[in-house]
DNA sequence: GTCATCGATTAGCTATGCTAATTATTCTCT
DNA sequence: AGAGAATAATTAGCATAGCTAATCGATGAC
């Protein structure tokens, strides 16, 4: 059992760090001119690709009604766009437009790069430290 | 300025697996029962004691505003109690119940053995890996 | 002692979350 | 094939959470 409690104990310590590095690159967010929810949204229909909206609010753990909203104020930006799946045409595809995808990625640039700005404080030991242990961790979030 | 591009790919990975842990915890949030703004200042107090409005806001990143009625809802719900400063008599003190401790530190509880139970997937070697990698990360995030 | 400044709140707006109800399409089943 | 159930999205209406501007009381500067 010594092995679980070093487990949450980790665990515990891999969460503040998260909560600290988020709250940290959130910042920059504000340059981007887009409220949080859309950045949101945005971010996995540009990086995953056209999707329903069912699944793109699954994905972002909201109900219909509130993304369908959000895809409202996104087409209404220019940032995204509506089509019917006319594989089912009861469902809807959304899609980002050029313009979303290069504000998207415009404003994740700035994120890394300011997260970047601090590991630079790191030694050439420490960054192959956390480089190592980026795979693990990436495997150990995969859905189950 | 290898060394740079390199550290900006880490960054980058390093914010993507954030954003999947923190999106992947969220889920056991709901059985708190309470909202989300309300539960991210309920932590700042209960683990960084007693604070002024002002600082609450600005640790959260809200304006002072939006952090009134939050407390307002945490008081209203127990959770939390304002009390003037008795030495600057315009400011408030916010401090948590112990019903608001517990209920936080609970919930804490919930995530980190969520997340645990991911982590368990790994070997030994993996898990030293990460906790080897957390030193320089929290090193890394220190406010400058 | 007066006046500017500062902390918190109030008022009023927009954005984002929800459930319930509606509409259109698809699926099921005889 | 057609009736009815199930499903995808939207609309309506509510609560929560974000903002700025304006206000009130306490403090600080001079």
């Amino acid at each position: 059992m010594t092995k679980n409690l070093a487990t949450e104990e980790l665990a515990d310590q891999l969460h503040s760090a998260a909560i600290r590095l988020l709250r940290l690159v959130r910042v920059q967010d504000a340059a981007s001119g887009i409220a949080p929810a859309r950045l949101s949204a945005l971010s996995v229909i540009v990086f995953g690709g056209p999707i329903s909206l069912r699944d793109l609010a699954k994905a972002e753990q909201v109900r219909p009604p509130t993304m369908s909203r959000i895809v409202d104020a996104l087409e209404t930006q220019g940032l995204a766009r509506r089509r019917i799946d006319q594989k089912d045409r009861r469902a809807v595809l959304i899609a980002a437009t050029k313009k979303g995808a290069t504000l998207l990625k415009q404003g994740r640039k700035r994120r890394v790069k300011f997260l970047a700005s601090y590991l630079s404080r790191l030694d050439r030991v420490e960054l192959s430290l956390i480089a190592d242990a980026l795979g693990a961790i990436q495997r150990a979030l995969q859905p189950r």
